[in-house]
DNA sequence: TATATACGCAACTATTCGGTTTCACAAATT
DNA sequence: AATTTGTGAAACCGAATAGTTGCGTATATA
């Protein structure tokens, strides 16, 4: 089974565990009152997230504490860059539409 | 069924895809070319990518070339937004532990 | 020590995914 | 008109997913 950080936001449960534990660490219960569904599956989504390599455990006495390892986060950026020259490259193209319209208007 | 970027975006195969077509529009045959998997299998990808609305058809002749909707990928740049601000709080605490470092070294 | 709480894990189920095989159809070629 | 080529779609399969229920275990508390 696939276990990378994109596989990790394919869900939309996780990606709001994700936003959730971003400001703080947070148990699975606490996690799970955030949501309509059992704290076993938020269990299984952190368990995933885990092997992802998404968030970290901490032992805190009888609770654990869920982080986020935002740096995670970063390995979607990385692979956004590739697009970004893109969307540049389109957007000075669509300049180039512009100035040519306005030439036309100015004939 | 889900059908959004991060859906699209899940699967290796698909990123492929994307990230060649992001080059210039190709047919289902050539995209295939440079994968392991089928022609059929492509096919599938580029429905699943059609549903998600990050491909887009051209028919020319008998031949159907997909090309990019580039303005997708934003949608996970955005999302990615809410943690950029975390990356940088972090960068400024690492700055500050640093600092505190530097203090120490020349007591 | 007995009990309550916080949690992980295993077993089970329904659904979805990624793939293959097969078939149908439309456009180009003969 | 018959054939080749490019493609989509349906039927099917094994594996993974997302969820539930039930149970075991460790920590805290009475």
């Amino acid at each position: 089974m696939r276990r990378d950080i994109f596989q990790a936001v394919a869900d939309p449960t996780r990606r709001a565990i994700i936003a959730l534990i971003a400001v703080q660490a947070l148990t699975p219960n606490a996690i799970a009152e955030h949501f309509d569904t059992s704290r076993q599956a938020v269990s299984k989504h952190l368990r995933i997230l885990q092997e992802c390599e998404v968030v970290k455990k901490e032992h805190q006495g009888r609770e654990i504490y869920y982080e986020l390892e935002v740096e995670k986060m970063k390995e979607i950026d990385q692979w956004l860059e590739q697009f970004r020259k893109i969307w540049e490259t389109r957007f000075n193209q669509l300049d180039d539409v512009l100035a040519t319209l306005k030439m036309k208007e100015n004939e």
